[in-house]
RNA sequence: GGUCCCUUCGUCUAUCGGUUAGGACACGAGAUUUUCAAUCUUGGAAGACGGGUUCGACUCCCGUAGGGACCGCCA
């Protein structure tokens, strides 16, 4: 794979999102590879709006990506460019090109053009566009219609996308027909506006999804055209749905928000989105600096990945056990609300914030996302609604182990009263009567949470406190 | 339909002509255990198919099948 650029100027790359929606899971995924391949050159990582056509972006479109961007830690270099304001930049070129008789003036209606390709489909031939005006006087133009601006793309030959992901692609040239650069109205189309803007942005490496393969053709059309360098380009694999189809709401094509909302951290996102499509031996955990350091455009696969939210739930997990007990805190204090943990406050108070410290080390190894550590300190935010194996267990064999045990509590106090001391007496009872610890310790468990599972229970009084917990416990027995 | 791309355990992948085809997730079994997890041990699980090339193919070539992307005055 010849990289000429590369080798030459200092890498730059570019994220250049159409902001027809939110952030999406493949979108971050080319982020993060853009972002990755920068910051492993120390190059550049540029970010770029694919704003030019304004029926269909909106503002909140742009602030979704850029928080999204943000909340995954993909900082970008300068300030985000909007391709819309280098109109008067792309319609130059345009007119150069016309000027050197690479483009030329259509007024072929839209009409015309719908019935030609509606009557190709018929006759079941391929439909590409052949334009009378390619070749046609421009004098002999029409009066009052200003048309569009083809490129006059060559007839024979083939053009080489020599790609970095896909390898030597080579296209035909009669397959590719001449496509419109400028609308009818002046404003430029999709592919020239690309080429302007990533040749003026001095962008040495094009990462994007193989959607974008054809284009590349047809771009490097025109970087020909102008006399311009072609940047490496990379075309990686589209992510699909756990299905094999195309990734569509229901199976992940979410914004990335909603993956924050579902309380996945940023760390393993990254973590999960990178191994998509690239490898580095028999790697799996990439800490933030590995990644930088061994991400590589060469280790890239060809072929389509599948989303596996259960991988994705796994890594999380592990992101979730190696932050600090008080940097997790943080993190879930600032997606709370979004959360929707089930009996979860919108805020912690004082006294909360403690008690899920405290808690911590117990919950986190139960837990796969934020949201299921919130969910398992449920205890300490509410009372606990008894549930139906819960309301089961707590027969009268149970209720009478329970009195037996708030009696020998009642002479604890807050001073002793700790996992270590509470667990010791229960042993002490259970012993002394001839049962399990178990047998003793469910009940507990029930009367406190109001549930037969939860985080270990005597870590969960100490967390209580002496009176909470005698409270729900004589609550329960009377 | 045309053009282009893809195909190793269920999933993500390693292998870059010679391996008992490795790892991770998921799944099964066991250990541990106050519940549930976590943890440890352990088991099953793959080169789509058919032809070549070669002393030797998962690796290279051709074909078949299946899957995908693109074919806009969208990006």
């Amino acid at each position: 794979m010849s990289t000429p650029i590369s080798s030459a100027k200092p890498v730059v790359t570019r994220f250049a999102p159409s902001p027809t929606g939110y952030l999406h899971i493949g979108g971050a995924r080319t982020a993060l590879f853009n972002w990755l391949y920068a910051r492993h050159t120390g190059g550049k990582f540029l970010l770029r709006i694919e704003d030019t056509d304004r029926n269909r972006h909106t503002p909140e479109a742009v602030d979704a990506i850029l928080d999204g961007l943000k909340w995954l830690g993909l900082d970008w270099d300068g300030e985000p460019l909007s391709q819309f304001s280098r109109g008067t930049r792309h319609a130059e070129v345009a007119h150069e090109l016309l000027a050197a008789g690479k483009a030329y003036r259509c007024y072929l209606s839209p009409e015309e053009l719908t019935a030609a390709r509606a009557q190709a489909e018929a006759e079941k031939r391929p439909f590409t566009v052949q334009s009378p005006w390619r070749d046609r006087d421009p004098a002999t133009a029409p009066a009052g219609i200003s048309g569009v601006v083809r490129f006059r793309a060559p007839l024979d030959g083939e053009t080489v996308v020599d790609d970095i992901v896909q390898g030597r692609v080579v296209f035909q040239n009669k397959e590719l027909d001449d496509l419109v650069i400028l609308r009818s109205d002046g404003s430029p189309i999709y592919n020239l506006a690309v080429v302007v803007d990533d040749h003026d942005m001095a962008v040495t490496h094009v990462l994007r999804g193989v959607d974008h393969l054809t284009n590349a053709a047809r771009q490097t059309q025109i970087y020909q055209a102008m006399g311009w360098d072609v940047p490496v380009f990379g075309h990686v694999p589209l992510i699909h749905g756990a299905d094999g189809a195309k990734l569509s709401k229901r199976h992940g094509a979410l914004g990335i928000e909603a993956y924050r909302g579902m309380g996945y951290l940023p760390s393993a996102l990254k973590n999960y989105l990178v191994r998509l499509g690239w490898s580095h031996g028999d790697d799996e955990i990439f800490p933030l600096e590995k990644m930088i350091e061994w991400f590589d455009l060469t280790s890239l696969g060809k072929s389509a990945a599948r989303m596996d939210f259960k991988k994705l739930a796994d890594t999380n997990a592990h992101y979730i056990r190696e932050t600090p007990d008080a940097e997790l805190l943080a993190q879930i204090e600032v997606v709370l609300p979004e959360l929707g943990a089930d009996r979860a406050p919108a805020s912690f108070t004082a006294s909360q914030r403690a008690q899920m410290l405290a808690l911590m080390p117990d919950l986190k190894p139960r837990a796969q996302t934020l949201r299921e550590i919130v969910n398992g300190a449920a205890a300490i935010f509410a009372k606990r609604p008894l549930d139906e194996k819960g309301a089961k267990l707590l027969d009268v064999d149970a209720k009478a182990t329970l009195s037996m045990n708030v009696e020998s509590f009642a002479i604890m106090s807050n001073q002793n009263w700790d996992a270590q001391s509470l667990e010791a007496k229960v042993r002490e009872n259970a012993d002394n009567t001839g049962n399990k610890l178990g047998k003793l310790a469910q009940p507990l468990r029930v009367a406190i949470t109001g549930t037969t599972v939860s985080p270990p229970i005597f870590k969960l009084m100490e967390v209580l406190g002496f009176d909470e917990t005698m409270k729900r416990l004589k609550e329960t027995i009377d």
